[in-house]
DNA sequence: AATCTAATTCAACGGTTGTTGAATGACAAG
DNA sequence: CTTGTCATTCAACAACCGTTGAATTAGATT
């Protein structure tokens, strides 16, 4: 949709230099990363389509030109915004993992452990990294359950991670159907992501008695949770579903 | 926000009467209808911001202004696609909570039957429900995780069917902590609406061995995930997170 | 036929949208 | 100093937004 044939170049990730000579007066990285963080917070708040590039500008005070100029367009900031923490959460994942599955080698990982190096960064970061990280995840949250984005931009940023973690479970769980694994990851992705949005609902639902905000009790609960929802769907004597669907 | 202070009636619920003399062309409630399935529609699709009213009236075949006169105004129209299906869902879901607890009496139900009396009739329309029943869901998908909707209206119009679902689970797993229970349906909301997006992610991730659309695969697997999910937290025998909590 | 009312159409309002061309600023290289 | 380049500012474009007042139509009531 929209071919670009902008004249000026969308700048892509130029930028001279980093440690070019000297910089400039706070260098334009610094304006770039404010528009970021603006954007991140607002399309965190309100949605895509209901931000407007000059509330974005507005509140990351620069002019309204800087978002085409740096990143293209409104959409291709949509996805600088999606992009920038993808990296840090995907390595960190991938970290954990691997530590996950050396600790116990040669035996299989217990699956909490490896449910936990999937989660943990995220909510870690959700509880304590900062306004900046609670928006971003709250962004998730949504772009996930979007017929509009969901597919396209969750698959493209996370994918290489979501395989890494359902392979290190097809080894704990040797000889269930791929299916049940997807299947279970995806009800895994779907508790996380409505975690992250944070809509208060828990908060009215328990008259006070839970608070969506405190990601540590979701942690200490979602772990368990799951690892007994796998069990019961991969695990070796549960009635698996080609089971089940056998008998009638 | 924005107090309405329009001079022509917001139409409210008015209609002079279904069993009026004569119909007569099509009636005004058709064309409420045709606005309400033609939003519906496009709504689930591209969200509520995305979507303009011209945008609407176009596929509804219908006047722009007929929206304002019937609905009062767009977001009130996005409320009364909300309300339209909720009402139906609520009553069965209602029903079969009871039926379920009835058939069971005096001993308490299995856990797999509750989650079965509040998960199937959402699945089976979405599954067999044709086009509108399907893009209903897509919508509550969206609304459930978004910051800007989320607690507000899903708590509208879904909070007395949850407390009575929880009630229901309540007595499944006497002793338990009631945020257990709350966290625990939490995450079972989670992973349904994701289900509801129907995103196509799960697709692409599992090589075509899953389809997002099969929501019979979903429901076989859901119910015991999520039940599983239930024993651990709120069982009697699990480590709950108050003895984890109290334990370090 | 005359009257009334509800449903629909038409045209337009003020405001906002994403984007951009041209001008301006700052700073380094030649 | 001149030149060139990158970042920023300013003003404006055309398109679209939700909403509404006034006119028109259709059908029932009197």
């Amino acid at each position: 949709m929209g071919e670009r044939k902008g004249k000026r170049a969308p700048r892509a990730g130029a930028r001279r230099a980093v440690a070019g000579r000297g910089p400039r007066k706070a260098g334009p990285e610094a304006t770039r990363q404010r528009i970021l963080d603006a954007a991140e917070l607002l399309f965190a708040e309100r949605g895509f389509h209901s931000v407007s590039v000059r509330d974005i500008t507005a509140a990351a005070g620069v002019d309204v030109a800087l978002i085409n100029y740096h990143f293209g367009s409104k959409q291709l900031l949509f996805e600088s915004v999606f992009m920038r923490r993808a990296e840090v959460l995907n390595a960190e994942r991938m970290l954990r993992l691997e530590a996950v599955v050396q600790r116990a080698h040669p035996r299989a990982p217990k699956p909490e452990d490896i449910i936990d190096a999937f989660t943990h960064p995220l909510l870690d970061r959700s509880e304590r990294g900062g306004a900046g990280w609670k928006a971003y995840f709250a962004l998730i949250a949504q772009v996930n359950n979007s017929t509009e984005f969901g597919g396209l931009m969750m698959t493209r940023y996370f994918d290489p991670v979501v395989h890494a973690f359902i392979a290190a479970l097809r080894r704990v769980f040797p000889g269930c159907d791929d299916r049940e694994l997807y299947w279970s990851y995806q009800f895994l992705s779907g508790a996380l992501t409505l975690t992250f949005a944070e809509t208060g609902r828990i908060d009215n639902l328990s008259q006070g008695a839970c608070r969506s905000s405190d990601l540590d009790a979701v942690h200490q609960r979602l772990v368990p949770y799951v690892a007994a929802g796998f069990r019961a769907l991969c695990g070796p004597r549960a009635g698996s579903a080609q089971r089940r669907g056998r008998k009638r």
